[in-house]
DNA sequence: GTCTATAGCCAGATAGAC
DNA sequence: GTCTATCTGGCTATAGAC
């Protein structure tokens, strides 16, 4: 083994044990000997790979939120009309949270902790003008209104994206259990996507 | 001035300057120095009234949740129909939590962080026996499905919500600025609860 | 009840041997 | 590159004077 392929291997160990243990417990709860220890190595190491907790943190920032933004991106831009679009999209993304369950937590809290940070992102970011064309062609014009591409790009967010935020909440309001949030989720894949789908269709 | 209303004017201005600080950094990103500094007093005065920080943190989530809680609790049981109660409870939550900005993020964030907490809390869980009722009645039946209360309920909360705590995403996503973003908080008073009407009314 | 000073701990970072 | 030992700063909490 090459001295550059081992560099990556403990590289790569670290970025995987700082993403488990900082999409757990955040940036602040977060601590260096807790990553050292899931990597199996010790704390002077993770300075000696990348010199300090904050520079570690982007990195493992940086992976989970192109992560999420291009699972966004890849549906948005898919070649579909729009109703199978936000079927898949629906589909798809509680899939991918159901796998993923900490991300959404982990961006939206360290968001909120430092909003300035979002900047270094911009690349990351979707690229509506599709989505927004095939909502003129596709939808009878006295139903497009102003600012609607927004607003409903925000609640499709909005209804993939909060129940996993919200899950204890949910849980707790809801008086069920883990596997009974799980089935709720289950049922979101199709419901979701019919309730969006039966508000934008709506004959008055 | 009294000794007991003196306590007490101390005490409410720790928990005031507490709520300001928690709210905004969090358990862990909060220092009983600002809280101290804010509260115009110094450290030892906050564990004379409060023991230690996790009381005092308690006693802050306890009061932020039950603001939250009872706010969605007094719309759900409004005596008016279903299509008037959900426009009541967004234009309402949303005028709330413009003014309560910190709110959902602090009681989101939380509860991850210690998801056991919820459970001290369970006289402040919603009681969905009208809404329940209101659906049945108010909907033709063959509109009603398996679980359908439990999936409105979060698609209302997630509606309504969300946007807030994924603030600094949608500005970014959406490049709009502070009041971009304002004025489609504004917006949605309204078309959230149009979004939510149309999809249950969807006469296919 | 209110303050100052300080104890005690914990976590990030570094020095230096190998 | 990898390790052990240690420094340093910052934070919660408390002791003790007033």
């Amino acid at each position: 083994m090459s001295d550059n392929s081992k560099n990556k291997d403990v590289e790569g160990n670290i970025l995987l044990a700082a993403e488990k243990v900082f999409q757990s417990k955040g940036m602040e709860g977060a601590r260096m000997q807790e990553i050292a220890d899931e990597a199996g190595i010790n704390k002077a190491m993770l300075h000696y790979y990348f010199r300090n907790k904050q520079q570690l943190f982007e990195a493992v920032f940086k992976q989970s939120f192109s992560l999420l933004a291009l699972q966004l991106n890849n549906t948005l831009n898919e070649d579909t009309l729009l109703e199978e679009k936000i079927r898949n999209f629906t589909s798809n993304y509680i899939s991918f949270i159901v796998q993923h369950p900490y991300l959404p937590n982990f961006i939206i809290q360290e968001l909120n902790r430092s909003p300035e940070f979002i900047l270094k992102f911009r690349e990351f970011f979707p690229d509506f003008e599709k989505f927004r064309s095939q909502l003129a062609d596709e939808l009878p014009a006295e139903r497009i209104k102003s600012g609607m591409v927004e607003q409903l790009f925000i609640n499709i967010l909005a209804l993939n994206i909060f129940p996993f935020l919200a899950k204890t909440l949910i849980k707790g309001f809801l008086s069920v259990d883990e596997n009974g949030f799980q089935q709720l989720m289950e049922q979101r894949k199709t419901a979701v996507a019919d309730f969006i789908i039966n508000s934008i269709k709506y004959k008055g």
